[in-house]
DNA sequence: ATTGAAATCGCCGTGGC
DNA sequence: GCCACGGCGATTTCAAT
């Protein structure tokens, strides 16, 4: 699908502020509010806007401490099947495979040490993981989404 | 602040679905429009909720290659000038402290491999950095916001 | 509960191919 | 002529007080 500039413009407003409404996101863009719709709309339906959510604080609702785990799995596996050994697991936040020895870089977050242990000890259990190597955040320097433009 | 299970339940229809009116947030959750407003305006005011945003495809906007970046750093330096340095690189879209052997761990979006090198060549010509650990990313598994509930 | 704003929908005009 | 796109106005829903 086509993503022009106005369109790049429009995804903006909606990153800095996903509840704007169509009418202001017009007036910054030099469009009329059903104009932006159609455009949001139609963003949605190709897929290149996934959807509108609420930025949290992870420490307000008790989930203050993260890590990344780099995963070693046993033999050849396939990523659909470390996704979905994954899946299931709350307090993984991201997962990646990646180049190098690791098979995966796995984002956890728990609400303490001893929440991160268990997760930790529950990720490592898994038949397909041979080993981990994991390093705890100590503290989150800068956290944002791409800006469309460079 | 005191969070609640029916602000929790709050939070998470707007994690799903940050641009949901209030009165639907309000049939969910057994409240009245403007009971859930203000319920949201108090959690945003309190910091629990920092803010609504637009998730988008990086892949669509040509953001499709990331890595993840150990970074060793010269010496002993404080968090603080970490993060004056990476910030005003706009491929860096997260990057904490870390335990370990590396002082920090910098998430990085790229439009292409190209573009990573030059990402990756600013990022270790930074003086406060000694050496650079990099992976790529090859897919991403997972990725979610964590919810309030376990 | 009332008043104003926003979202939504149908219809029409314009311009490119 | 057809299609893509935007504006306008009416209606319904929502927000603010």
């Amino acid at each position: 699908m086509h993503v022009n500039t106005l369109d790049q413009r429009i995804i903006s407003c909606l990153v800095a502020n996903a509840r704007s409404s169509y009418a202001d996101i017009g007036k910054l863009v030099g469009l009329s509010a059903p104009a932006v719709k159609r455009r949001v709309d139609r963003l949605l339906e190709s897929g290149v806007l996934r959807g509108f959510t609420a930025v949290v604080d992870p420490e307000a609702l008790g989930w203050g401490t993260e890590a990344f785990v780099e995963m070693h799995c046993k033999g050849n596996i396939q990523p659909a099947r470390i996704r979905a050994r994954l899946e299931p697991l709350p307090e993984v936040v991201a997962a990646y495979t990646v180049s190098g020895a690791a098979d995966a870089i796995v984002h956890l977050r728990a609400a303490d040490i001893h929440h991160l242990e268990t997760a930790l000890e529950r990720l490592r259990g898994l038949e397909i993981v041979e080993r981990t190597v994991s390093t705890v955040v100590l503290s989150t320097l800068l956290e944002r989404s791409p800006n469309p433009e460079h």
